[in-house]
DNA sequence: CCTTTTGATTAAAACGTTTTAACGACAGGC
DNA sequence: GCCTGTCGTTAAAACGTTTTAATCAAAAGG
């Protein structure tokens, strides 16, 4: 079973599994990918040369011939400064983790890139044969560089119209689902705080904010803070806004770094969640369930999405027709005791 | 500045600069990686070239000949049940994202490679220089695959003699850290609970807490429970133990899920978490620091950690000389309010 | 002034695979 | 019995680098 190298001490070619199988080396090359079609009989003998030689493709002479790397690369696009701390890295990582599953079950590997100084330098590392974006900004200093080498993409949850397809998060149910479950739980004067970079994520929830907000008479407030500065930032901002709005009795804080900031703020100002003020959330990750009390979030099914946005990606790799905006499970309330006594 | 393609449509190649600075291939090649002296107006040339053609060199082509894939993997070898919760997944994504960031500065990409049914996929997908094993079992599955390849490989705080370095994680500091600050915080009788799967960290813990344990005359309770199983085994382990020994006043649970399952039970039992019972953890995650209250944890600075584990991998991939035991920073115990009055 | 050494450069080989074009055998249709 | 395909196979080309061995010019040494 171990047996990888040969008497010569070098690793078994494709020419030395010919030899053996007495055969050209452009046979066993199709008998191996399957291109084209080779006789039963050659195939099995093909088989047996590979298993006794122990061979195994060299995979960087195959990419150079077919132009494929086999890889595939998941770009964190948030700001250094929060990718840092442990605020978002549970969103990006709960999705690393079913993306590279999904990747490598189609021979693909996945690599990591974080927030980096120099962006050039993580595509002059590897070569890559698409990438995912994760809820890019506007302004995401990766998409350039990847459009610009005709890099096929695929945004998890957002696009700006700069990608070939993306992933629904559906961000107007989602807020829709929050703010209609804020007000069944009796908050009617509550603002919505929502980060300061240029995400549609955040315009999809101001828009359904003001809307509903206009609908129902409620005075309109959102909070823009910056989510680099993350919990401290977001405690401050609702301090302030208390003082000027003393009958707030609700919240709702989409960003789960800046929720928990909020409840901060909220318990030194001597209120009680859930009781005069109620908190929702966005990501239902270990930040939300873990806080005192625990958080009404959405449940967005991120593995079900990685998987998703994985499938397309390696579709549209291999010229398959993609979708632009690709289907994903519609986001899930769970109801926790932040927003009321719990079932 | 974005003109990677040649009139042709073909990418520039290393001959295309080669023509347009009147030069030779091999010249080029030499002026980029800088094996051989290349003369300075000549190199000037050439680099008048590249940008003006936007030539990036063909990594897949460079690795065939070379046979270095500018590669590494990082491995979770813990259980897919645990890693699919998000349990471990904070420490071992704190290590993804320093060791990837490493790994980006020197040109090497870092791949994720999750728990996976058949951990060979993952090495045939893709050509490894080296590969991070994050704290492996005595049977990781990854290993004699590894080691089989002869792929150089470090493992983050553990080895049982399998590899060729690893980084020293300070398992016994840890644990005496911990141990003694139980004391200190008045706890007089408490347990060490631990995983069952045969991990050094495990094994580690057990002697310093049979050890100390023997010399202040406290009957030593070990519980083994199943950290597949998460919280609610650990919950489960403690009820049980409770019941036979009521007049335990402190829990010692290294692993950061089982101690927030014996937070639930010790709730659930009506004690009071510091005053009757104190509680310590090893993992200073985000579960130790939003537990209610939050839990005394230890600070691996596993930033420094993953670097020092990804500079030895690489040097190692380099043939430089590694010593097989790289140091890190010493542990620091956080003190917080699971066991005693916050400062 | 001849011989050696050095330094910069080059042409060609090599890396291991896939793809292309060509080939022979064999079958079917007339 | 001849033309047409079809099928399986092959030899050779191609992919884009790096490395090797050779070449040439200039400098150094005597």
């Amino acid at each position: 079973m171990d047996d990888p190298e040969k008497p010569g001490g070098r690793r078994a070619t494709v020419v030395d599994v010919a030899r053996l199988a007495g055969v050209s080396a452009g046979t066993v090359s199709n008998a191996i990918n399957g291109k084209r079609r080779v006789d039963a009989e050659t195939r099995a003998r093909i088989d047996a040369a590979i298993r006794e030689l122990g061979y195994r493709p060299n995979m960087a002479a195959r990419g150079m011939r077919t132009g494929r790397a086999n890889t595939i690369a998941l770009f964190s696009s948030m700001s250094t400064a929060v990718a840092a701390g442990p605020s978002k890295l549970g969103f990006m990582m709960e999705i690393a983790g079913a993306a590279a599953l999904t990747a490598l079950t189609r021979d693909v590997a996945l690599v990591l890139v974080p927030p980096i100084a120099d962006p050039e330098a993580a595509l002059r590392a590897v070569p890559l044969d698409g990438a995912l974006l994760v809820e890019p900004a506007r302004d995401d200093p990766f998409l350039p560089l990847l459009s610009a080498r005709a890099i096929p993409t695929v945004a998890i949850g957002a696009a700006h119209g700069q990608v070939a397809a993306h992933v629904d998060l559906h961000y107007p149910e989602t807020a829709d689902l929050l703010i209609a479950h804020l007000l069944d739980s009796g908050a009617r004067r509550f603002p919505l705080m929502i980060g300061t970079s240029a995400r549609r994520y955040y315009e999809a929830f101001e828009e359904r904010y003001r809307a509903r907000a206009a609908e129902i008479g409620m005075p309109p407030h959102v909070l823009r803070v910056d989510e680099t500065r993350g919990e401290a930032a977001a405690a401050e901002a609702l301090t302030a806004h208390l003082a000027a709005h003393p009958d707030l009795n609700g919240v709702l804080v989409p960003v789960d770094a800046q929720a928990t900031g909020a409840m901060m703020a909220l318990q030194t100002a001597g209120r009680d969640v859930p009781r005069t003020v109620r908190v929702a959330t966005r990501y239902d990750g270990l930040r939300a369930r873990s806080a005192t009390p625990p958080l009404t979030a959405v449940d967005l099914d991120l593995d079900a999405v990685a998987r998703a946005a994985t499938g397309a990606l390696l579709d549209l790799i291999d010229g398959l027709p993609v979708s632009p905006v690709i289907p994903s499970p519609a986001p899930r309330l769970i109801a926790r005791a932040s927003t009321g006594p719990t079932p």
